[in-house]
RNA sequence: GGCCCUAUCGUCUAGGGGUUAGGACACCUGGUUUUCAUCCAGGCAACCGGGGUUCGAAUCCCCGUAGGGCUACCA
């Protein structure tokens, strides 16, 4: 059975790039059948916040990413937060002390800092010395009597090449003695990330270690610990770089990272989806617009690319776009309703939540994100103080007033219509005055939402209702 | 500095020893539409450089160059 897991921080909101990281193991799952885990690396006292667990998981539940086990989901497989785990790691500490692969090192920070400073003056590539390897015994003792801050730390073999074997890149080789030894606990009792991935990663049984290329340079430091821990070194695919336009990895000073901050601006999490996951990767075959299951069923390694690629707001906002106007009336409608403005509600408020429903429709193919909603709708909210202001404004045109004269008429001896009789009357006045289309909607347009461009007339007036739109006809006609 | 990764239109990418180097976004033009938007049609635009290998290289190899990542008792 193959096993993905994801494995995020909880020191700050859902980023992007994790976003991403965990769609990639879920459409590795789906397309070749593996369980998902999600593991909460939460080994960093001072950084970690329960609260971005929550953050987190909320914002992966948006986006259809729930796992199959978690801290919510026991899947025999758990504690699934890494400091509910010190047991596993106490022994994989116990078993590499005993077997010669760690040691106790009381080197402080100033001292590291130092042979760091040192290897530089010398232009060498600074690996550790090493030096409390060699620790005697009675001074380990001492040390250890005097309380002195410690740190376990894995001992690197220096001899011959690691070798990590990307299913994305192929293989790379490390020499060994590059690598240094490096800290298995650190001096608080926590476990380091890189010495917690690999126990965790051995006792969760995963298979498939899919994460960013940034942590292309930890793969043979793991690989050493699995190798010392006697454990099969599960297969690694490295993904590329989410970049900001600048090419560089993307971060804050990008603009908006957190997935919150594009859910709170109206993308839709399928189109969210669908972007994602052809950045760094495309499908067989060129279609671009896909549900998830069409992803899943042509998702492949395979396919996924080696090179960085750059967040493009506009192709989202575009892709949104597309999924915006697949949507029927009344999804549109239940979409958008929580992106609408207090003051937008209170000045539709007199509408029933049908009319509410047919005047977002009315606009829906002029909105890209959800909360642009709010910039299309003024002509059913403008006031009618408002709207008298817009409309003595306008300079009319000659035949303007007879036009909307007509159209007066003819829609005070109607009574209300349905927006198809609208269209009727309107194209009927078209005929009998012999003006051309515009010359007949522009000015009824005019002078009945003050406005120069809005969604189709019928559509709005149909919403606006009879008297109202009487109402404003009658006024623009006594305006002159 | 060291180690590692990467390199096709502005961006996301397809392709890959012989192609008019394909698609999408963006941009431009035209059409549809009462307007904006949508939608439709067309256009502009790329194989980082230099050496090899080869009949032939954008494709394979090497060297540069550029960009990126890592170089923590962060993950």
């Amino acid at each position: 059975m193959m096993r993905v897991r994801f494995a995020p921080s909880p020191t700050g909101n859902l980023h992007i790039g994790t976003l991403r990281t965990a769609l990639f193991n879920q459409l590795f799952a789906k397309a070749q059948g593996a369980t998902t885990v999600l593991r909460i690396e939460d080994t960093d006292l001072a950084r970690s916040n329960p609260a971005y667990e929550t953050s987190i998981m909320a914002g992966l539940a948006w986006m259809g990413l729930t796992p199959d086990e978690g801290p919510h989901h026991e899947g025999g497989y758990g504690p699934y937060r890494q400091s509910e785990r010190m047991a596993f790691y106490r022994a994989a500490v116990d078993r590499l002390m005993a077997s010669g692969h760690a040691y106790f090192c009381f080197c402080s920070a100033a001292d590291l800092e130092a042979e760091r400073a040192d290897a530089d003056a010398q232009k060498k590539p600074y690996v550790y010395s090493g030096k409390c390897r060699h620790l005697s015994v009675e001074i380990r003792d001492a040390y250890l009597a005097q309380k002195r801050p410690y740190t376990y730390k894995f001992h690197v073999p220096i001899e011959g090449e690691i070798m990590v074997s990307d299913l994305i890149r192929g293989d790379i080789v490390f020499e060994s003695r590059l690598i240094g030894d490096f800290v298995m606990m650190k001096s608080d009792g926590m476990p380091s990330y890189n010495f917690a991935v690999v126990v965790d990663d051995i006792a969760m049984a995963i298979t498939h270690v899919i994460r960013g290329e940034d942590h292309i340079s930890n793969t043979p430091k793991q690989i050493t610990l699995f190798h010392a821990l006697g454990a099969t070194v599960p297969a690694f695919a490295h993904l590329p770089m989410i970049l900001g336009p600048d090419k560089s990895k993307l971060s804050k000073r990008h603009g908006a990272t957190n997935v919150t901050e594009y859910r709170e601006q109206g993308f839709l999490a399928e189109a969210m989806f669908n972007y994602l996951s052809l950045l760094g990767w495309s499908s067989p075959d060129d279609k671009e617009i896909m549900t998830p299951d069409e992803t899943f069923a042509r998702f492949s390694l395979d396919r996924v690319s080696k090179s960085g690629a750059v967040f493009d707001l506009t192709k989202l906002t575009w892709m949104n776009g597309q999924y915006i106007r697949a949507m029927s009336s009344s999804d549109f409608y239940q979409a958008v309703r929580p992106f609408l403005t207090e003051d937008n509600r209170h000045a539709m408020a007199s509408l029933t939540e049908k009319q509410w429903e047919d005047a977002c429709f009315s606009v829906r193919d002029n909105v890209e994100t959800l909360i642009q909603i709010n910039d299309y709708v003024t002509v059913y909210t403008m006031s009618d103080p408002s709207f008298q202001a817009a409309t003595a404004a306008v300079t009319w045109q000659a035949t303007d007033m007879t036009v909307i004269a007509a159209f007066a008429a003819g829609w005070e001896a109607q009574g209300p219509m349905t927006a198809e009789a609208i269209d009727g009357l309107i194209a009927t006045i078209v005929t009998q005055t012999g003006l051309g289309k515009g010359k007949v909607y522009k000015p009824i347009r005019l002078a009945t939402s003050g406005l120069g461009t809005g969604p189709h007339i019928a559509a709005y007036l149909h919403v606006f209702g009879h008297d109202k739109v009487l109402r404003r006809l009658r006024r623009t006609l006594e305006a002159q």
